[in-house]
RNA sequence: GCGCUCGUAGCUCAGUGGAUAGAGCAGAGGACUUCUAAUCCUAAGGUCGCAGGUUCGAAUCCUGCCGGGCGCACCA
């Protein structure tokens, strides 16, 4: 038996209980959730429900529980059901109905975990959107391992979800920085207010190469070369750091198509429309102060420029107008200044901000090294680049332990611990429960002992058994409850936890025949166990981008 | 100054109003004739920043204070 099932199963009860005392139903919520007793004492599952309505009821919680326990304990698959403390229901199942869940999750494979509970949500989830005026860095590193895994935790809800990158390609850095490019090229230092990394002078080196003559020629010509040549090499370069990283964007979106294709005129015109546009000293503003923002928004200077807000409130409306009902917006904590103005666009243009458009804020990821802080700084030099990580660490671990923690904690990385390699990143914990189990599996294969079509589910009675069925269980909530919170780290904790109870099973329950033994029903009961555990870390670990592997 | 945000074990962090606040790492002790010991078991480790409030019940919600991070442009 699922949660799922125990938790419609305890509700029924409820209702079979006001209906036969003639108490008002509508005080039942329509929906309730069991929870997992820490204390083993307080049986398989729990309920608070006859507390939660006790009051509206009119009835005393203790007395409601223990009629809704005398109704369900008569239930299919129940063993027994207890009253404890102020009105909680701690029920205890068969093992053979804990056992069934096995089946479940086998049957199931891939799709054990996905749901419906965000089906019919076309979201928009925008995250890095990393200037492409240098290479994807440290900063970047954790929207990307969050919001890649946002992504897949979305879909796996059932959302309609499109990932998008935005490109700042418009507008006077990337000048500038074309420009650093063409002085590094010449041999010259960077310029004032230019980009002076490294990496700059690999560009110049590549942009030569290309074009021996880039140097040559008039001015004009020049500039334009390095612009697009520079631009392409920088972009093609984040796209490539990021894909390996596991990270998948479904649309790059360029600022410069916004202004070449009218869709900021397209959108000046929409906000005029709703009436929240106005002149003042020159300038054409967007009143946002209407919509909680402690100022106005310049959209166009009083030069004639449009600004960058005018650009994002284009980006937005295009949104929309794409068909994306919930645009979701991934930001640092340096970024949190945009929240309000952001929302306000949303409202100005005649959207609800508390629906349309969420903006997510992470805290920043602060590094240090031999117990000192390490600032990072793209002038000094000391910028720690996407790629740089992965060789180090690689992929998985990298990942994560930037997905692990919830965005909102501030996140402190140490240098000399994560470049080790060693146990202390939990990914090795997770992933060495999968490979050990597919280890386990070999053998069985190499033994020709098979799971075979069918089990006894009675079998699996003993404690680790059930601890490690019931945790199986709570994955397929776990994967909604993150993605309705917009919280990743909950499925990576939940590996966790898994990969514990998995060990502790191992440790003590002999799964394959020894010797000359024969395989019995227990063997098959516990390979369909087995077979489940290995289904739900794949699927968890693909969900955070990590590999499952075989081998360790 | 105004605003946002964070504060939980030595360290890094979980804990969407529920029962005795947890994990990993570090440190102490134990278990390898191994279905992979990258594992398991035991013990130790806490003023949940501080003070009030809300209620059957607060690490969780509210207010104030303290401390850290960040932000407050006709910049991009």
């Amino acid at each position: 038996m699922t949660p799922a099932k125990l938790a419609e199963t305890i509700l029924a009860a409820a209702h079979d209980v006001f209906a036969e005392r003639g108490l008002d139903r509508a005080v039942l919520p329509g929906m309730t959730a069991v929870e997992r007793p820490r204390n083993p004492e307080h049986g398989d599952y729990s309920s608070n429900l006859a507390m939660q309505v006790a009051k509206r009821a009119g009835t005393p919680p203790r007395e409601l529980a223990a009629a809704v326990a005398e109704r369900l304990s008569r239930a299919p698959g129940i063993k027994s059901v207890d009253v404890a403390g102020p009105g909680f229901l701690n029920v205890r199942l068969d093992a053979a109905a804990a056992g069934e869940l096995a089946r479940v999750v086998v049957e199931a494979g891939d799709a054990y975990g996905r749901s419906a509970a965000l089906a019919g949500r076309n979201v928009n989830l925008e995250f890095v959107s990393a200037n492409p005026t240098g290479p994807v860095h440290l900063g970047h590193t954790r929207w990307a391992a969050v919001g890649d895994s946002l992504r897949r935790i979305l879909a796996a809800a059932g959302a309609e979800v499109t990932s998008e990158h935005y490109i700042n390609d418009a507008g006077t850095q990337m000048d500038r920085f074309a420009e650093s490019v063409r002085a590094a090229a010449k041999g010259e230092p960077t310029p004032e207010g230019g980009y002076p990394g490294e990496y700059v002078a690999e560009l110049a080196q590549q942009v030569l190469a290309a074009h021996p003559d880039a140097l040559e020629g008039p001015e004009e010509r020049q500039r334009r070369l390095f612009l697009d040549e520079a631009y392409r090499l920088m972009l093609a370069e984040m796209r490539a750091s990021l894909a390996r990283f596991g990270v998948r964007f479904d649309v790059w979106f360029s600022e410069r198509t916004l202004h070449d294709g009218g869709a900021v005129e397209h959108a000046l015109n929409k906000l005029r429309e709703q009436g929240h546009v106005y002149e003042a000293e020159g300038a054409v503003w967007l009143r946002t102060t209407d919509f909680g923002d402690d100022k106005d928004r310049v959209l166009i200077r009083s030069n004639g420029e449009k600004t960058y807000f005018a650009a994002d409130s284009a980006y937005y409306i295009n949104k929309r107008e794409r068909g994306f009902d919930k645009c979701i917006y991934l930001l640092g904590a340096d970024h949190h200044g945009y929240v309000n103005r952001l929302r306000a666009i949303a409202a100005c243009a005649g959207d609800d901000p508390d629906f349309n458009i969420e903006i997510l804020i992470g805290q920043l990821v602060s590094l240090v090294r031999g117990g000192q802080p390490v600032r990072l700084s793209k002038r000094a030099g000391t910028l720690i680049t996407l790629d740089e990580i992965v060789d180090a660490v690689g992929v998985d671990a990298a990942r994560y332990s930037l997905a692990r923690s919830s965005a909102d904690s501030p996140l402190t990385l140490d240098l000399d611990v994560i470049t080790r390699q060693s146990n202390d990143n939990p990914v090795y914990y997770v992933q060495y429960a999968h490979a050990r189990i597919a280890s386990l599996l070999r053998n069985a294969t190499e033994l020709r002992v098979e799971r075979g079509t069918d089990f006894d589910p009675g079998l699996l009675g003993h404690q680790r058994e059930n601890d490690l069925l019931k945790k199986l269980g709570e994955f397929p909530e776990v994967v909604s409850t993150a993605a309705e919170l917009r919280e990743p780290h909950r499925v990576a904790r939940y590996l966790e936890e898994l990969a514990g109870t998995y060990h502790r099973f191992y440790d003590v329950c002999r799964v394959l025949p020894q010797g000359d033994e024969p395989a019995t029903e227990l063997t098959r009961a516990r390979l369909w166990l087995v077979e489940a555990s290995r289904i739900v870390l794949a699927n968890g670990l693909e969900l955070l981008g990590v590999s499952a592997p075989e081998r360790m």
